[in-house]
DNA sequence: TCTGGGGTCCTAGGACCC
DNA sequence: TCTGGGGTCCTAGGACCC
């Protein structure tokens, strides 16, 4: 049988979603000015995480500098990201589409919807894609743009034609009218690596990658990476919108430091500051993990990462830091200044791990039990009061400008979670 | 003018084993 | 001296997504 899919696309998410905030106490709209959400913008390493359309008339790109943006755009209006505006936001437009059939949240704005076997209910498709657009629009404020499609690709696709404020449609037979003649990187999963390496090739569009020989896309791509981009620049998808989403593969942690780190004091101190909130995330979801990764930026964006694999998987917050600092010590020797720290945790388990039969308790266990109790504790505390409610001696006593920023970044998140009434629409 | 943060997946090479 | 082939696991790095 033929499956329907519609992807919803919010348009320029959190832009319009602060500018409806903003309308609705009666300030300007910065979708109708050249604006962008940019994250710290005092800091001037902040990039452009979204902006307006008239923005993007001046060039303004996703995921640049601001100091760029700004020199493309002086007059750009720079307004900073609020998570808990954006979780409330997403969850209330993610409800209405939940309305009509099973949704796949994609992303904070992105979901599917699998319509198929509703055309009794939903005679005509096109209609309900309309009406679910105008139905956000008008109860909500902003715009999505809906692609209509037999496949996830192809209704993301068409998400993703002319915005804002509209549905499109991609079935098979429009595929060479609407996708072939787009650029190769427009197509999902081709980034700028990859066409780099196509154009050499000399393919450049979409079509020219679909009727492409599958052999020589192999040998430029990889076998499966050859294969999967020939099958969607054929349009070829059949991957189902799941409802559930799967568990996570990993935790990690991560912060660009407003000042570079030079010291192994300083450094210890951030990656306490990392370990302990990588952790209590992946506690709250009660996994633990068998591997542990510490990443480092030097100056010159040279990133590099160590990882090691522990014997027992762990959800402490002392045994993350004590194999973190480990491993930053075999991976910085040169001790060139860092601009980027990260803890990652991989190799999840869930399984109760077995208790340890010591046979002489030489304290070390007693130690890890006090450890263990103190993040039960610690998460409880955090769990009432916020992120920011406890620290580690070690990273509220330091003067480092990253324990503050930290804890404004954390507060933000459980905000979100909570539902921060300041941010919160009246939808 | 420099380049966020949190993810997933893939590849290549080395170690180790049969 | 030269010397197989396959499988698995691990690590580092890169590409891509939003």
């Amino acid at each position: 049988m033929a499956r329907l899919i519609f992807h919803v696309d919010v348009n320029s998410a959190f832009l319009s979603w602060e500018a409806v905030r903003r309308v609705r106490r009666g300030e300007d709209d910065l979708r109708w000015i050249p604006s962008c959400i940019g994250g710290d913008p005092q800091t001037r390493r902040g990039v452009v995480l979204a902006k307006s359309i008239p923005a993007k008339a001046f060039g303004v790109k996703t995921g640049e500098p601001l100091a760029a943006a700004l020199r493309k755009c002086p007059s750009l209006v720079i307004a900073p990201p609020d998570f808990g505006l954006y979780s409330a936001c997403s969850k209330a437009f993610k409800d209405i589409c939940r309305s009509y059939a099973p949704i796949e949240e994609f992303s904070i704005d992105e979901c599917f919807l699998d319509l198929t076997g509703t055309e009794r209910l939903y005679p005509d498709p096109l209609a309900l894609a309309r009406e679910l657009k105008d139905r956000i629009r008008d109860e909500l404020g902003f715009t999505v743009n809906v692609g209509v499609a037999a496949n996830k690709l192809c209704a993301k696709m068409a998400s993703d034609f002319e915005k804002p404020d509209r549905v499109h449609t991609l079935f098979p037979d429009e595929i060479p009218r609407k996708l072939w003649p787009l650029p190769v990187q427009a197509l999902l999963f081709v980034g700028g690596a990859t066409a780099a390496r196509l154009e050499r090739a000399g393919i450049r569009t979409v079509g020219e990658l679909a009727r492409s020989d599958p052999r020589l896309l192999n040998r430029l791509l990889g076998e499966k990476q050859g294969a999967q981009t020939r099958a969607f620049a054929n349009g070829i998808d059949d991957s189902p919108v799941r409802e559930q989403p799967e568990d996570p593969k990993g935790y990690s942690n991560s912060v660009t430091l407003e000042e570079d780190v030079t010291t192994a004091e300083a450094a210890h101190t951030i990656l306490l500051a990392l370990s302990d909130s990588v952790t209590q995330h992946m506690r709250r979801d009660g996994a633990k993990a068998f591997g542990v990764a510490v990443t480092i930026r030097y100056l010159n964006f040279q990133t590099r990462s160590h990882q090691r694999r522990l014997d027992l998987p762990t959800d402490s917050t002392r045994t993350v830091y004590e194999t973190a600092k480990s491993l930053l010590d075999e991976l910085w020797r040169d001790r060139r200044p860092l601009r980027l720290m990260g803890v990652s945790l991989g190799g999840l388990t869930k399984e109760p791990v077995p208790e340890q039969l010591a046979l002489f308790d030489d304290g070390e266990q007693a130690g890890r039990r006090k450890a263990e109790a103190l993040d039960r504790a610690v998460d409880a505390v955090r769990d009432r009061f916020g992120f920011g409610a406890i620290q580690r001696g070690a990273v509220m006593s330091s003067r480092l400008d990253v324990a503050r920023k930290f804890k404004g970044t954390h507060e933000a998140e459980r905000e979100a979670e909570a539902g921060d009434p300041e941010s919160e629409l009246p939808f």
